[in-house]
DNA sequence: GATGAATGAGCATTCATTCAT
DNA sequence: CATGAATGAATGCTCATTCAT
């Protein structure tokens, strides 16, 4: 099932979904500050009042896509979390979680990376925060249930995430952006792996 | 010495200088887009035409300016990869010439990450891809000297950069965007340990 | 008793009310042309179509609440010009009306300023001039009746009304705006006699 | 010699000033928040850049408009009240010097009348309070060496400007807007024997 | 009658870039 | 070489008004 289907599944809410579709095409390929309202407008056929009506502004949109995003990212990431048992199951599902859905999504994960930025900066920061402090609390819980960082005695907690995420979000980066070729899944077990050892948790 | 005046060391380029670190400061602060010519002649205090003169346009501008950076980065590298001896020396010159980089240009870094999807999409695309290329293949050069990749058998070539460098980029970002508060080279052993555990060369 | 209540005094005329009070509000407090419909509508919580209903559009709203404010105004100036016997009389029928109005309703006052010129340019400047119109021969019979303008000979009869009325004008003007402090009324008796004396009717 | 001309008197200035004429036109033509900034630029025959250039704004160059002709109107009330010796002749310097400048100024004038409200709420409204604070003063000043006030005894100061000026102002809206046609130069020994009698200083 | 989503013409404003001086 | 006034296409956004439900 889509993303946005998943996020705006009721009828009335086809118009804002077909708004966000054609705005992630549009921010995609013409690249955020190059694409204009009359470019989305035109991939999706409304008025420019009607993208207003439904989300007050340029900032607006890029910011419901963002979360749209986030919040769909988030849900394959608890799903996997969700039946780990042990440490190593839980850093398998993070580098699962995180390179399956950038594989199944390659669009939205492509704007999730440029999205960032903007709404870092933008009238939505604060909720951005939020959003992430949120997700970081229910990632400590996680991890505190499972025991993990006792194996890895030693770390620094601050760097833990970098450890496990960093080898797979910079391969993606470079699938996305077309300076290497294979699919990330093809890699999934060898990055987990890697994240794993790098934890010197062996 | 700083980046630009290693970049631009005669006399007569002090111009060229004053609008480089004017238009980095703006380029930084509001970022890129919302940076205009304006803004960088009041912070340097020339003329519209001078900008124009030394740079042709905004993207040369900016363009100018990412590969200042990546010279300046790539000369590091390099004076790190010159002595190394092994296959581990060679990680560790990467990840801590990487690792200096960024905490000794914070600017610059910030900058860079910024500034990449701009290039690289912009008129100066070409020259990038070359810079790219030619960076890559001294690289590989480097690694083959130094026999890498023997004790890493299995991995497959477009994994091990991600692999040796994702960590340490993904903490420097968190670095460079607040996230985490910690130095990066305060960790700058962790996470050449953690990069060569990472490629089960132990 | 409320001078909406005096307009519209029918239980079923409650929205109409309500919408004219927020209407009143809106345009004082943002002006005429920066108030939105969306904000009349907000102030007093009806849909938009409800405002179209019964007032077709914004100039229909604005022209409602100035004829409104110009009959009760009027209503005002009848009642103490029926009062009145003699020359002197009238000419203090017109201030202290003039002056108690303002004075009562200052809201409306302070609107009927800022509304007249686009009342007059809008589509309902010829109902305005009609209403000018029978509003100035019911003056000029009273006047008439009062034998006005025997004392004052001499004077041109387009002049007269600015001598009588001009300068209570100017000091409810100042009033309204915040440039003097004394409440008009507290003037009401010098004002009429400066009128008169202006008059040179002494 | 023209109004614009006194108060951008140079060489250079030739566009400032056909922008300004361009904008009186069209603004009490159309009204000022009909006028677009397009017309304008029809009217002049310039860039919208450039009235931008000049102008910061639309706000801007409403206030410009409004301030050049306080300024004039100002230089021909010091002119008129340099000569003024007694009471008597400050009244009427008043009185004369707003009458004539209103009368010659015609466009000027309306433009006044219209544009006031707005400057008054709009982003130069701390400017428009100074100068009519450095006015008034020097007005008080002016009253002050002339003894007058004395002969007017019991008069509150804040009611004497509307009882001097509030006749002719209202007998002048009356004539800019048509609706009386004598020029009120015609009644300039009328209006100031009046507002001199209203004063009861005879 | 009431509602409010949808419409789209219209506007102020920005800003990279040029070029006469 | 340097300057900065002038250009004008392009854009985000507003808001009165309509009309299907």
């Amino acid at each position: 099932m889509d993303l946005l289907d998943r996020s705006y599944p009721s009828r009335r809410a086809e118009l804002k979904r077909s708004i966000l579709r054609a705005a992630l095409d549009c921010f995609n390929t013409q690249g955020i500050e190059a694409t204009t309202i009359e470019m989305i407008r035109l991939a999706c056929d409304t008025s420019v009042g009607a993208i207003y009506h439904h989300f007050t502004n340029k900032e607006g949109l890029v910011a419901a896509l963002f979360f749209a995003a986030m919040e769909d990212q988030s849900a394959l990431r608890l799903e996997y979390l969700e039946a780990a048992q042990t440490a190593r199951d839980g850093v398998n599902a993070l580098v699962f979680s995180y390179i399956d859905w950038v594989a199944n999504q390659p669009d939205w994960a492509r704007y999730q990376f440029s999205a960032r930025a903007v709404v870092a900066n933008g009238p939505h920061k604060e909720e951005l925060r939020e959003r992430n402090r949120v997700r970081n609390q229910q990632l400590q819980q996680y991890f505190a249930q499972l025991g993990v960082g006792e194996g890895m005695a030693g770390l620094p907690p601050e760097l833990v995430p970098s450890l496990i995420i960093g080898s797979s979000e910079s391969y993606c980066r470079a699938w996305l952006s077309g300076r290497v070729q294979q699919n990330p899944t093809a890699y999934r077990e060898l990055l987990a792996d890697a994240a794993w050892r790098s934890l010197g948790a062996g």
